[in-house]
DNA sequence: CCACTTTATGCTCAAGTTGAGCACAAGCTG
DNA sequence: CAGCTTGTGCTCAACTTGAGCATAAAGTGG
């Protein structure tokens, strides 16, 4: 008798405007919040993509336009309480692909059970748009060092994950690093998750510092898209797929700095802007900011068939 | 009754000297080349990447270090025909996740049916070490040609693709685009593989310019390990695993180059993992080259403590 | 031993890019 | 109109990059 495998798909849709980046989340039983999901179903679904839609659609009302693969989990033991996926058999193994989308519109979705959901709430510790937050300095970074300090014959490399991660003892802090932050976060024990999964005691830690868990291992997926795309911005120009048709060139930064929970240069920025050509002003302008109007640009898609492909510069304030 | 489903896991295991990258493949039946490959076992298998292992060693007898996911391909119709997964349950929709992993020794593996191949016999369009290799202008490009213009609707679409994928009309040739150029071979039914999953009749280019073909997909996971290495090569310091502990600056070079297809410039390379910080000289020197004897370097482990990761530049020729 | 080949390595120079910031422009508000 | 807000142009020094010249240190054949 054989395990039977059951593969999850799990979405985690992106919007975000000056104020804040969002994931399409949805609302649980306990008020848990998880990500659009659902199980692959090899007869219905001619590829995951299109399974990965249909359950998004189903579940949220919201038809995703841009979408790529993240990372396929496998890992036993992570992604048991609540992976409600309706007819699993039960006992199967349970595997998750994860696919990252994005829009430029938090469509309505009230009439589901969904949410537009700030991600910093669920990683308060991720956004330096103001600075560092105190509460890295002031209860994470205790509470991982002295888990490190714990971990006996292997201290010295968690004391070096930690300060990496975290930007420790001189370390910069290095945005992409998501994953590696949560990763280290459930691994001693921080995370909600972790306990939940193993029964540990739950942490001491407030949730203001800890963020709010997820079901699952949603949390894990959120941190891959989020690390995901903050390389990508970098490299490819993606962020174009999270704005509208036109736009200012400070909204586009506020997007940006959002995504990236850090704060930009301002002229530089559009300097670089500027010279890679992946934008064209439109002569319009609009004054809805309060100041000086500001010019209206577009994305120039047809950049995309010349070969540019390298994202937007991200230079630090 | 649902439809089962099976996960294959697929490995590609590269080697490279300064002659050329090497994947290590295996032998089927009709001498038809393979990646080392088997299926996921639920029960025995805690995590992927322990079962690729266990896969790997048992077919081969190579035993992996560095190791990392690729993607995982799921669409219908791609991997049928001699994606012999041994127990499978028949009919049963086999998905399958890609690994890459990375070693600096060509390994002895005669005792297996098994070999190390130089991927440019797999891809001979992506070698463009001495130059642009002619088979591209001279074979392919009419071949593609031919074919988007025959996409109807879609013509121009598909001309765009073609041109910049390829590096045709003054477009650039960007190395990583490796899948993309290999899907499209596939899509214009140039890639052996594409007739035989679809029954249409087989290309009319020779071996030398389509490159050899390969059971199930593992041609286009390959493709995707060779474009996700040449594009990681460039920020994160991954060559080195392909690196024996001491190494001269050349061979270093020629790693590089033979995995990128390309040649370099060798003062501006060697400048730059100068100032990288990457690697530090022995003051040992070696004279199995020919000329003036080059001094001895390895890689600076600790300076990944220390948060340097990115990759080497690659200054072209 | 010397001219010549081969590989290794140092150095220069112009052009371009980046980080940082000053200054002015063009709206609105009281 | 002073003062605030946002937008936009421009400068300057420090660095980086692309390209190539020049010299060093081995081996080889005469």
């Amino acid at each position: 008798m054989t395990t039977p495998i059951a593969v999850g798909l799990s979405a985690v849709i992106v919007a975000a405007d000056g104020k804040a980046p969002y994931a399409l989340t949805t609302r649980h039983a306990d008020g848990a919040a998880g990500l659009p999901h659902g199980r692959f179903d090899p007869k219905g679904h001619r590829t995951f993509e299109l399974g990965l839609r249909d359950w998004v659609r189903a579940q949220t009302g919201f038809e995703p336009g841009y979408v790529e693969q993240l990372y396929t989990f496998g890992d036993l033991g992570r992604e048991l309480p609540q992976a409600d996926l309706g007819d699993a058999p039960s006992g199967a193994r349970l595997i998750s692909v994860g696919y990252l989308g994005l829009t430029p519109e938090r469509t309505d979705i009230s009439a589901f059970d969904a949410v537009w959901r700030d991600w910093y709430r669920l990683f308060p510790w991720e956004d330096h748009r103001a600075g560092r937050p105190a509460l890295i300095d002031q209860a994470l970074a205790p509470a991982l060092l002295a888990w490190s300090d714990a971990s006996g014959k292997q201290a010295s490399t968690q004391l070096a994950r930690v300060q990496l991660a975290f930007g420790l003892d001189g370390q910069p802090w290095i945005e992409e690093r998501t994953l590696e932050r949560y990763e280290l976060l459930y691994e001693a024990g921080l995370a909600p998750e972790a306990t939940r999964d193993s029964g540990r005691k739950p942490p001491t830690l407030p949730v203001s510092a800890l963020g709010e868990p997820m079901i699952s291992d949603h949390r894990r997926i959120l941190a891959t898209a989020i690390g995901r795309l903050r390389g990508k911005l970098k490299y490819r120009p993606v962020v174009f797929e999270l704005m509208r048709d036109s736009f200012t060139l400070l909204e586009l930064q506020k997007v940006v700095e959002s995504i990236l929970g850090l704060s930009l240069h301002k002229q530089n920025f559009r300097r670089s802007l500027d010279r890679s050509g992946l934008v064209v002003g439109l002569g319009q302008t609009t004054q809805a900011t309060g100041g000086r109007p500001a010019e209206l640009f577009r994305f120039r898609r047809e950049a995309l068939r010349q070969g540019h492909l390298s994202g937007v510069q991200t230079p630090r304030s």
